[in-house]
DNA sequence: GAAGATTGTTGTTGACGACAACAATTGTTG
DNA sequence: CAACAATTGTTGTCGTCAACAACAATCTTC
């Protein structure tokens, strides 16, 4: 119950006003308020990785809470359960580390997960201090809908941007999973 | 003063335990806690084009961050300024709708470089509702820096990820911009 | 001129990353 | 084996950031 409908949706309509694609100087008295927003350089900008991808980031993340919405799983829940899932007995500290995730910030993820009975906390029989997690039953099954959602929302990344190019953004990104 | 150090620093020393490459399954006992992280498995989330661009992301948020951090100036202080620099006398309004923050939060900004006289709010004489953002002088002068060091910063990225690729990547998001 | 929209502002909520401190429990070493 | 160091989960704090809601001042529009 958190989605947010899709992109900042640049303001469209009045019809007028043809941009005149030339110089990104700026300094043109009347841009003032009823400006297309391609008008407006974003000079160096333009030049910088780390903008594109935030961008990108955060409208990827609006469709996975989106898409996700009806079972309310956000995308670090989904990459939490999936690891688990994948993993089962890891302690919390190999689950942060992997993910990438504070330690304090997965025990609030966890509480969450486990008061929905998705996850459980067993002590661990060789280390009294940490705990082995495991998915419970309604766990697993609730993680094959997941998956059969994110791979929905997937395929909107794919629709976005083109279905080669996520592959190859896949692939230049490989060694930050 | 808000700059935090670099990466997750995962655990490393500890020279021993040869990690056996094959099964990505889980499930062996012993793995509790000297596990490397390269033996856990990331299953589903191998395939998802948001988990790599979002551990990405993070990774040259804090590069950046930690470039520029002699100058004290974060990702999202950059862009805005570079905006600026590139189209004076636009508005709030405008500023925000183009980079996707929300005007709300904007304000704040506006308020923190305002007062390290980086940027002036004039009233707009067309709408006195709204303001016209200016660089000052001496935002002027520092922004030439902050390019110098964001140029740094991005050949960072060329190295992380490869000339090549990031070039492909700006390409491949160009739709965010 | 009245109704409605826009602009900047303030404030709240929640997700998230980074830290610091702590108790319980290993491990390590003299 | 006992003292000390390190690890694990936990709690709490701080700062960043996105999303909303409400408001006064100011256009727009009819």
């Amino acid at each position: 119950m958190a989605g947010n409908s899709q992109m900042p949706r640049t303001a469209k309509s009045r019809a007028s006003a043809r941009p005149r694609a030339g110089r990104t100087q700026g300094r043109n008295g009347s841009t003032q308020s009823g400006v297309m927003d391609d008008e407006i350089a974003l000079d160096a900008l333009a030049g910088h990785a780390g903008y594109a991808v935030r961008r990108f980031q955060i409208w990827i993340f609006q469709d996975f809470i989106r898409t996700l919405g009806a079972v309310d799983i956000r995308p670090t829940q989904y990459s939490v359960l999936t690891v688990i899932g994948a993993n089962p007995g890891l302690s919390q500290m190999a689950v942060a580390k992997r993910l990438g995730i504070e330690r304090a910030r997965l025990v609030h993820l966890l509480d969450s997960l486990e008061q929905r009975e998705l996850v459980s906390r067993l002590r661990s029989a060789t280390d009294r201090r940490s705990h082995a997690l495991h998915l419970t039953a309604r766990g697993r099954t609730a993680l094959a809908q997941f998956r059969r959602l994110a791979a929905e929302h997937e395929r909107h990344v794919a629709v976005k941007i083109g279905k080669e190019n996520r592959e190859r953004l896949l692939q230049i990104l490989s060694a930050f999973t």
